[in-house]
DNA sequence: CACCATAGACTGAACCGCCATTCAGCGCCC
DNA sequence: GGGCGCTGAATGGCGGTTCAGTCTATGGTG
C-alpha cells in the first residue's frame, strides 16, 4: 500500500483472468474447463469474464497471442551474442526447455489444448508460432551458406523436424507423472542429435 | 454376388461405421462432429451407432485401437529382412509417412483429434502407441550393442525426438493445402539427420 | 463538509440452443 | 408369428452467454 503503489485495487483483470485460466485449462483441459472455473479461479463473477474476451475461444487464443509474443522475445534475447550456428541450435533447445520447465502450466495449455481446435490448427494460421520457429530455419541457411551444414537438407523440413522432437520430449515430460528425465537432458539429446545429423561430413 | 460372398447384404456394421467415422472426424473434427453426421455418413440410423459403440468417445478410441494394430503389423512387416540399425531408421521413417500418404484422413484423426481429449493422453495409457514407438527404442538399442551408434544418447529420448519430428512433419502434410513437399523427402530428411545424428563418429 | 448524481465496473441467476443418448415401435426374415 | 436388427423423433441436461440490477468511485453543489 505504499504511495507507488497507485493503484492497489486496481489489478489488471485482463491479465488476471488470462493467468486463471491457464491455470484451469492446464487442469481440467480447456473443454473439460467451465467459464464459472475460470471464473472462480480469478475471484471475479462469471460475467465479467465477459467484458474482456469475446468468448471462451477468444480467451485461449489471446493466451496463445500473449505469451507467444513473450516467448519470441526470450528466444531473440538468448540467441544474443551466439554467432555460430550449431551452438545457436543448443542454445535454442535450452531456452525451449527452460520455457516448459519454468511455465509448465502454459506449456500444457500451448502443447495439449491449442490443438484440440482444429478451428485453430486449420483456419487460424498461427503467425506467432511460425516467427518463433522461423528462427531455426535462419540458422540451418545461415549455417548452410558458412559452409558447416550439410545443404541436402531443406531448412524448413529441419525446422519442422526440430520443432516436433523437442515439442513431442516436452509433450512427454509433461504427461509423466513421475518425472523420468531432465529437460536439461532433453535439451542436450535433441540438440546432440541435431547438431550432428546437420553439420557437413568431415571428409 | 458370388457364392464365396456369403453374407453380401450383412457388412459388417461395426466396420462400415469406423470407417465412415474416420472420414467424417477427419473433415470436421472430432468435437463438432455430430453422431448423426457419422449415421448419415454411414447410411444407418442414429441409434444404430450406440448398437456397437458405447459412446461417442468410444468410437473415437476404437478406430485408435484397431487401427494401430494393423499399422504395428505393418511396421513388423515392413522391418523383415532389413538387419542393420541404421537402415532400419530409414525403413521406419518410409513406412511411417507412406501410411500417412496412404490413409490420409486416419492420419488426420489419429493426429489431430486423439490429442484433443487429454483425457486420453492423461489418462489412457495409449498402449499400442508405445509398441509402435517401442520398435525405434529396440532398433537404437541393438544399434548401440552393435557398435554403431553412440551411446551417450537415451534409445527412448532418441525414439520420443524420432517419433516427434516424422509426426510434426505429418502435421504440416496434413494442414497444409497446397501439398509442399512430399512425404517421401520427408522420410529421407527425417532419416537423413537421424542416421547421421545417432551414428558412432568416425574415429 | 455532507450530500447527491452519474458513470462505469462488476455480478450471478436465469435463459436457451444444442446434441448425445434413449427407447418404443417397425419391418424383414426364418 | 416372433425375434432381431434397426430406426429416428423425443428427451434431458449441460454450460456458454446475457443483461437487469448492484456497487463503487468520483466530483460537483450548496
Amino acid at each position: 500500500m505504499s504511495a507507488a503503489d497507485a493503484t492497489p485495487s486496481r489489478t489488471d483483470k485482463h491479465e488476471l483472468i488470462l493467468e486463471a485460466a491457464i491455470r484451469v485449462f492446464a487442469q481440467k483441459g480447456f473443454h473439460a474447463a467451465r467459464i464459472s472455473d475460470v471464473a472462480d479461479e480469478a475471484g471475479v463473477a462469471d460475467g465479467t469474464i465477459y467484458l474482456y474476451f469475446k468468448n471462451k475461444d477468444d480467451l485461449l487464443l489471446s493466451i496463445f497471442e500473449e505469451k507467444m509474443d513473450l516467448l519470441l522475445a526470450g528466444l531473440r534475447e538468448a540467441l544474443v551474442g551466439v554467432t555460430d550456428p550449431l551452438e545457436q541450435v543448443r542454445t535454442f533447445a535450452r531456452y525451449h526447455f527452460r520455457q516448459v520447465q519454468d511455465h509448465r502450466e502454459l506449456a500444457e495449455v500451448l502443447q495439449i489444448e491449442l490443438r484440440l481446435s482444429n478451428k485453430f490448427m486449420k483456419e487460424y494460421r498461427p503467425q506467432k508460432l511460425w516467427e518463433y520457429l522461423g528462427k531455426f530455419a535462419e540458422i540451418v541457411r545461415a549455417g548452410q551458406e558458412a559452409g558447416q551444414v550439410r545443404t541436402d537438407i531443406d531448412p524448413f523440413m529441419a525446422m519442422w523436424a526440430f520443432f516436433g522432437a523437442m515439442d513431442e520430449m516436452s509433450m512427454q515430460f509433461i504427461l509423466a507423472k513421475h518425472r523420468k528425465f531432465s529437460l536439461d537432458a532433453a535439451a542436450d539429446t535433441v540438440s546432440g542429435i541435431f547438431i550432428r545429423g546437420l553439420s557437413k561430413e568431415k571428409p
